[in-house]
DNA sequence: TGTGCCGGGGC
DNA sequence: GCCCCGGCACA
């Protein structure tokens, strides 16, 4: 009878303990898993982390946030790079560092039919390069067929001075003058950083296996380009309604596109999207730029990019972002992992039906077992004893 | 491990 | 409603 029998669910909400799915380190498959992610949650409720300044573009979904600057600033503290790992566009494309190694990957693993497309990715991407007051000044390394993760320590080393949130370093920003860059809508990546917050050996840079598109993200419109500057000007030709040419931009620019993976790897990507990451696995033990009451987790989010005085910078509009952010103007999203991540903690302490035990000796002890005829009937029935109340 | 008793089932 | 018991939490 008493073989073999599952353990008794207990006081618990029902939800996996914290440490189980969520928490086990195979569940958070680290900054591959995250960044994996990303492009397959389709931002349906994309929050925009700013509003365009001056055009009437307005996020296609969510509301507009008022403060473009802020929002900027504050989603960038050191740990959203870390946070950014999972986004493709890290990995791709043209930003320093890891973004670098992607550059020569189409041309070697592009049979010569396929050069053309992946050419003109790397010509759009370098072009884009060109613009970025910082890239030019990236050691010429980054852009060497060979990862990444070593000729950008010095681009880490600027991350917090960054942000340390003292000026929002107007006509110089961080944000964008950090290794982010135009045509990838994503900020750089400390590998490093991401790396000792994962406690994971240094990732491989992303599989060359994956094509990356660029998908627009405005309402009724899902275009792919093959470039995300392409899709900046599409984006701000389609739906912004301005000039194609960012330079004529005469304030910000929200963007709202993602990145899709179009190769082998993405099917795999996309179950790694379904693993539950730890919301505290993902954040930094220290956010200088945020005192959030609780940390949100770190649910893939749609990738925003923002142009900024000819400048482009991408950021996420992460929740853990948005919380710096005029909470009236943000759409709290609460990811799904919170959903049985939070109630696990205070299940402990809320549920408790039992009412105490009282110190009353009951029937039981009273007359012992031998006299059970003796005992009051709820103590007969194993019910509250109803003779020695509490 | 013993105790109190909740929750549920059989009648 | 009465009676019983599995099973859990607590001391």
């Amino acid at each position: 009878m008493e073989a073999a029998r599952p353990p008794a669910p207990g006081l618990g909400c029902g939800c996996p303990p914290p440490h189980a799915a969520s928490w086990a380190p195979a569940a958070v498959s680290g900054p591959s898993a995250q960044r994996d992610e990303a492009p397959r949650l389709r931002p349906e409720g994309a929050v925009p982390i700013a509003a365009p300044r001056t055009g009437p573009a307005l996020p296609p979904q969510g509301p507009a946030v008022g403060d473009g600057f802020a929002g900027l600033e504050l989603a960038l503290p050191p740990e959203a790079r870390a946070l950014d790992l999972w986004v493709p566009g890290s990995w791709v494309g043209v930003a320093p560092g890891p973004q670098s190694a992607h550059i020569p990957v189409p041309v070697q693993r592009s049979p010569p039919g396929r050069v053309r497309l992946d050419e003109v990715m790397a010509a759009t991407a370098l072009t884009s390069l060109s613009t970025s007051p910082l890239l030019l000044g990236a050691p010429a390394a980054a852009f060497s067929s060979e990862p990444s993760l070593e000729p950008w320590p010095e681009n880490l080393g600027q991350l917090p001075d960054s942000y340390d949130g003292s000026s929002n370093h107007s006509g110089d920003w961080d944000l964008a003058s950090y290794p982010a860059s135009p045509s990838t809508p994503s900020p750089p990546l400390p590998l490093e950083a991401a790396h000792f917050l994962f406690g994971e050996p240094t990732p491989r840079k992303r599989k060359n296996s994956a094509q990356v598109m660029f998908q627009c993200l405005w309402k009724s419109c899902g275009k792919v380009l093959s470039s995300a500057s392409g899709m900046q000007r599409h984006i701000r030709v389609v739906h912004l309604g301005r000039q194609a040419e960012p330079e004529q931009s005469d304030g910000e620019e929200d963007f709202y596109y993602t990145e899709l993976d179009i190769g082998v790897d993405a099917l795999s990507d996309g179950l790694s999207s379904l693993t539950p990451v730890s919301p505290t696995a993902s954040l930094p033990p220290v956010f200088p730029r945020l005192d959030l009451p609780e940390p949100s987790a770190l649910p893939p989010t749609p990738i925003l990019s923002q142009v900024v005085s000819g400048q482009v910078c991408h950021i996420h509009s992460d929740h853990a972002y948005q919380g710096c952010l005029d909470p009236m103007h943000l759409e709290p999203q609460p990811p799904t992992v919170r959903a049985c991540f939070t109630p696990a903690l205070p299940s402990k302490l809320a549920a408790n039906p039992r009412k105490p035990r009282g110190d009353a000796k009951k029937c039981r002890k009273v007359y012992g077992m031998d006299h059970r005829e003796l005992w009051c009937m709820a103590c007969r029935w194993k019910k509250a004893c109803q003779r020695f109340l509490d």
